[in-house]
DNA sequence: TTATAATATGAACAAATAAACATATGTTAA
DNA sequence: TTAACATATGTTTATTTGTTCATATTATAA
């Protein structure tokens, strides 16, 4: 029986069978990113797998807005804007400047825009 | 002041000043996709949100693999391989076919690994 | 048919989290 | 300084969701 660890493998199961089906499980296992790699892969993905943080980000796709234009024309209350936008912050999708009473956020990134774009296109096709 | 519906906006602010801003908030509205376009975008990328799919997904980057296969060598119970695949599925991320007792399963769509790919590239930088 | 292997699935439980509400902080103008 | 506006944040609550455990289904072999 094969063990899946990276370390190696038994050779208790028949020859010809174990040395493509091995050698298969070894090739995923070395082509596999890190753990920590794919745990902040799905931190990212998670960040756009929220309906009012993909309205927000989209309503940034190619401008800036202020917090309260954002709640605004999303109908969405200032409190849950403004929790969801450090949460972009804090994840680095988006950047912010202050500008007198009011602060600006706008897409930090252009993999930001190329991910929308991306998962745009499997939505309408 | 403005009101953010679709349909129009008042005119009781200073035009100069809603010349520029009332364009830019009504520019955002008629660009931003319907509710509905970004509620399915945001379903798509919380599958891509969780550190056991994202690991699942992976394995299967470049080969088909059955259940026992994942969940031996991502050392994941067959229960919970079962059940994202399931998931995975629903969402047409993954195909399945049964060779056997064996079901094997692949990523459904070409998307997906560019998805993947894209998230990496942010992930790494 | 019976036993066994591979996968699927239903139910219960625990952890994560988005929204609401109240309140605090920061900024400008009077 | 005080008032008013814009934004931030702490807390509570309700919902979502991933995992586990037990069991069911499907397929092969004896």
């Amino acid at each position: 029986m094969l063990n899946y660890n990276r370390k190696g493998a038994n050779v208790t199961v028949e020859k010809e069978y174990l040395e493509t089906h091995d050698e298969l499980i070894q090739s995923v296992l070395d082509r596999q990113p890190a753990d920590e790699v794919l745990y902040d892969l799905a931190e990212l993905f998670k960040m756009f797998g929220d309906s009012t943080r993909i309205k927000i980000l989209y309503s940034m796709f190619d401008t800036e807005l202020c917090v309260n234009d954002i709640a605004g024309l999303l109908h969405l209350s200032q409190s849950s804007v403004s929790h969801q936008l450090r949460i972009l912050k804090t994840s680095k999708l988006v950047k912010s400047r202050r500008e007198g009473k009011s602060v600006f956020y706008s897409l930090d990134d252009e993999h930001v825009r190329l991910i929308l774009s991306m998962g745009m296109e499997h939505v309408e096709e």
